[in-house]
RNA sequence: GCGGGAGUAGCUCAGUGGUAGAGCAUUAGCUUCCCAAGCUGAGGGUCGUGGGUUCGAACCCCAUUUCCCGCUCCA
């Protein structure tokens, strides 16, 4: 397929050009973890600017936060990450499809549940008007031997979830005889437990009860810190705490490039707000994020929500704002109402009040919380997946053009001396001094000019500053803008406000 | 984890058992007044890793690892 092609040669031009490497390359890679080359991390950095700008500076009620990676391990009891972020898998031999152990017994629950259904539907219609629902499934023998097998496989699945008795969930759909949706086998492998969340040891290591995890979410780090922030602040409810930071996932399959990584980058907020208004918030903040990621210029078309069905433990309200990649749309970030379930969960584990008076109500009460959170990572691949271009120009020949948004552009601008002779260097080395500053510059006399400007044309570079034999006559020089290839010449002095305003401009 | 494909210079790749190559890139110089120009030199590879077969392995066999694709999973 054409975008696998274009998927490829992305992977390939990040390489090259400095964007992104394999970790550990030398010693044959790790898998699913990289790292940002001199060009990557600029545009990284880039990113969480943009975002932090927009998020903490621009709003006033937005406060910053960069908590540890390390909490204690009673953080993930309470956010439910012990529990639920390690799944009893399952193998079917023979159409090699993996399932969640416990899902596949669910299904088997959802079946019943629609035979009683089903049962409940046809009685309705003989009945007619008469017909008494509640009666009838009180009373029913086959609604009542169902009603009572659900409840016999959940006093099994439930305890044995509870207990990682994986051998126990085994037999249970040995006996059930659940057989493969897709194979129709009942060739089953052991049932297998992954857990998502990293653990290493803190302190000695001959004792057992320091085991701790790294985070595999930034958002608890700012629900633990709720209080501080919101007294030392003294911020009042609507508030947010934005973060960005490193997270771990110990993926079972992590793949696609830097998109799905064991050890990536959430850029994070949560706003805390009046029980009851959380809708409201859910909405706006669904609104802005959407406005923000169509600030930088990708058009429309590459993004969309996606509303969530199912919903996570602690949401009431989830939708994804998906990028169409290469490889389809998928979830580029997450706006979440949570709820008060953190906060709840984690005022019950520490029994630490975590409330909030507030004084037009005269009363205290635990924040609601709308989340939105950003994967670093695959917004930046959204940016290079998007600015990736292969242009054929009017002469015939190609050229790789990196159409990054200027603001985010790893380089801002190139200083170039036509020829390297007759003080043309000199000259360019000036102006390079009075920018650099300012902006990210990179001064190159190496090579004729046309391969300087595609090589910067390669990596994004959006404007070109030459420097030409009139430049030393008349304080002029050419400025290049890189996605139209068009020249026009100012003078020395108006270099830097020029740059200002096309960076700003976006 | 299963199935398929791939791994040779910084990049893209050629090389079917007999002295490791090309183009681009890098680098030194010459030339060149605006879009990957030309000329002359130079550097760079234990052919992913380990084992086996063979007089001899980049090439054949086994194992392993990494990447890509599909399945699966994704709070």
């Amino acid at each position: 397929m054409a975008n696998e092609d274009i998927f490829k040669k992305i992977i390939a031009h990040s390489k090259e050009y400095g964007f992104v490497f394999q970790s550990s390359e030398i010693y044959d890679g790790l898998s699913a973890v990289y790292d940002y080359g001199q060009n990557g991390v600029e545009l990284k950095k880039n990113i969480k600017e943009y975002w932090w700008k927009s998020m903490v500076q621009y709003h006033e009620n937005i406060v910053g936060l960069d908590s540890a990676i390390f909490m204690h391990p009673t953080t993930w009891k309470a956010s439910g990450h012990v529990d639920a972020f390690s799944d009893p898998m399952i193998d079917n031999k023979d159409s090699k499809k993996r399932y969640r152990a416990d899902v596949l017994v669910e299904d088997y629950l959802a079946k019943i549940e629609a035979k009683i259904d089903k049962e409940v539907s046809k009685a309705e219609k003989r009945f007619g008007e008469s017909f008494d629902k509640d009666q009838f499934i009180a009373t029913n023998p086959r609604v009542l031997a169902n009603q009572g097998k659900i409840e016999e496989i959940k006093n099994r699945l439930y305890p044995a979830m509870e207990n990682d008795d994986l051998a126990g969930i085994k037999q249970l759909i040995e006996d059930l005889e659940i057989a493969c949706p897709v194979s129709g086998s009942r060739n089953w492998t052991d049932v297998r437990q992954f857990n998502l969340m990293f653990s290493t040891q803190m302190g000695s290591l001959s004792e057992d009860t320091n085991q701790i995890f790294l985070r595999p979410e930034t958002a608890q780090g700012i629900f633990v810190n709720y209080l501080n922030v919101q007294k030392t602040g003294r911020m009042k409810i609507p508030f947010g705490i934005a973060q960005i930071g490193k997270a771990f996932r110990n993926e079972i399959v992590a793949r696609q490039f830097i998109f799905r990584m064991r050890e990536f980058e959430q850029m994070e907020m949560q706003f805390f707000v009046k029980p009851g208004e959380e809708m409201k918030w859910y909405e706006y903040w669904k609104d802005a994020r959407m406005k923000w990621h169509l600030s930088l210029g990708i058009p429309a078309e590459k993004y969309r929500f996606h509303n969530h069905e199912k919903l996570a433990h602690y949401a009431n309200a989830a939708a994804d704002i998906e990028f169409d990649f290469p490889f389809g749309f998928k979830e580029l970030e997450g706006i979440h109402s949570r709820t008060d379930f953190d906060l709840g969960a984690h005022q019950e584990f520490s029994g630490k009040k975590l409330q909030y008076f507030d004084p037009e109500l005269n009363e205290s009460y635990v924040p609601y919380v709308v989340e939105t959170s950003i994967g670093l990572d695959r917004t930046f691949l959204a940016v290079l997946s998007h600015a990736f271009t292969e242009e054929k120009l009017e002469d015939g020949s190609e050229r790789v053009v990196m159409k990054i948004p200027p603001v985010l552009a790893p380089v801002k601008v190139a200083i170039l001396p036509l020829m390297k002779k007759d003080g043309l260097p000199e000259k360019a080395r000036e102006i390079m001094d009075s920018l650099k500053f300012d902006y990210m510059c990179q001064y190159e006399e190496k090579d004729a000019i046309g391969r300087r400007y595609r090589r910067h044309d390669a990596i994004g570079t959006p404007y070109c500053i030459t420097v030409d034999h009139q430049t030393l006559e008349d304080q002029t020089v050419t400025i290049r803008e890189r996605d139209t290839m068009e020249q026009e010449r100012i003078s020395v002095d108006l270099v830097s406000s020029v740059i200002e305003k096309k960076i700003k401009g976006i």
